[in-house]
DNA sequence: CAGCTTGATTTTGTCGACAAACTGAATACA
DNA sequence: TGTATTCAGTTTGTCGACAAAATCAAGCTG
């Protein structure tokens, strides 16, 4: 009995071995991306590896590897600092992510098996029931799940790597647009997603790439005109 | 004079501090991608941190990061090793560069500075020259610089970033391919980049697109023929 | 009073050590 | 003979400590 406690104890006390970097990496990942951690906020090494309960080794390798994500900056000898929102570029990255999501819908239309269409319809299931409950951060979740079952389909490593470095990187700005909705985030997503999902499932490649492409550019023009009011508010675009 | 050698000693023993692991970093990038370390191979980390006179850390944090780039793989608890030629994804990887090539070469036919046309010619001219010579190291070096100068007049960051992403993996296969021509590497490829230069020059969108496109297609067939040889000399393809 | 220097404090980069996890050979057993 | 097990030897993941570099305040000089 008291053998038993304790072994389980020591089991949830002591980490498995390479977990812990693992784990300081993820937590902060998700903090950064949904923005509980500010753009330019401190990351103090010795702070994290107090917080998490560890040395500084495993928060250490957490940084490097986010800083080679380009989720914070790395000032040498200095600090690092979660990576400031560059929202100047954002046309820049509408731009990208306009030409691999096209492309990659194009390619999911055209390879797509049983299993891949199953899995986009599961996501879009998932996101439908996140925004009837109105729970921002799991639309974002979903939606993202979503686009990467499409881009999953088009069965191409390198342009998969790509969509979801965009992805990512876009997440954070994704975060302020749909928290400037409030409670209630417009429906034409969802109607966006049903067309691309349509268009896959028939395997109509044009029109897959045309859906995704006014998809984005509708995401992107609302956004837009929402950072415009946002500027207003004394907002620090850049660092 | 004692003091002088000894301090100049000093000064050569004792790196500054944070150049570390960016030297590891740096010099172990250089020797996969030119092929020096084949894929595949095993990086043991007190090896390499005698090799470099350092302490295992900064080895460490250099094989972090290049894992991060997906040039080595670590097996957690086990060991990291030089990371595997996919070249049964070579399909994929032709079209994810196509992609990318066909729309930073459109845009910097769009958006190019004076300055920018420059840097251009300066880097085909870069590869005339080390072709000339039969240096494949620095055909290589430069043929990517020539393209890289190319996506850096297209203003996009983010296809910039995707772009050197796609070149630094193609790399190694470029060394194979290039080798394969021992001494007597064809022109078709300066002949491909005097055309792209030209339809750039002109702000000739829909020409620079097509030579760009032409130029990949044509690279990635002779490889592919070259490939197919290849494999009949028993290369391990996947591992 | 402005600007530079000095010195104390903080934070990072590097080091050496240790324990956990894996490897592989030698041994025991069926 | 073939399979499982134990026990050494590696190699990695984590730790604590120290020195270099930056930060910041106080003091000095002009």
């Amino acid at each position: 009995m008291n053998l038993a406690v304790k072994e389980k104890k020591k089991t949830a006390e002591v980490r498995r071995r390479g977990s812990g970097a693992q784990r300081v990496y993820e937590e902060l990942k998700r903090d950064i991306l949904c923005l509980d951690l500010k753009p330019s906020d401190l990351l103090d090494e010795s702070a994290l590896s107090q917080k998490f309960g560890m040395s500084r080794s495993p928060v250490r390798e957490a940084l490097i590897r986010l800083s080679m994500e380009g989720l914070v900056v790395t000032l040498p000898n200095k600090s690092t600092l979660v990576a400031p929102l560059g929202l100047e570029e954002f046309q820049s990255y509408l731009d990208a992510l306009d030409l691999v999501q096209r492309v990659t819908t194009r390619l999911a239309a055209r390879l797509r098996t049983q299993a891949d269409l199953k899995a986009i319809i599961a996501r879009e299931k998932e996101y439908k029931k996140a925004r009837a409950v109105g729970n921002v951060s799991d639309m974002i979740e979903s939606n993202l799940k979503f686009h990467m079952a499409i881009s999953n389909a088009a069965r191409n490593k390198y342009l998969d790597f790509l969509h979801a470095r965009l992805l990512d990187d876009g997440r954070r700005m994704l975060h302020l647009y749909f928290r400037s909705f409030g409670d209630a985030v417009p429906e034409s997503t969802e109607h966006d997603h049903d067309l691309i999902v349509k268009a896959i499932r028939n395997q109509d490649e044009d029109l897959a790439e045309s859906h995704a492409h006014d998809h984005v550019m509708g995401v992107g023009k609302q956004f837009l005109g929402y950072l415009g009011a946002y500027q207003l508010t004394d907002f620090k675009l850049s660092v």
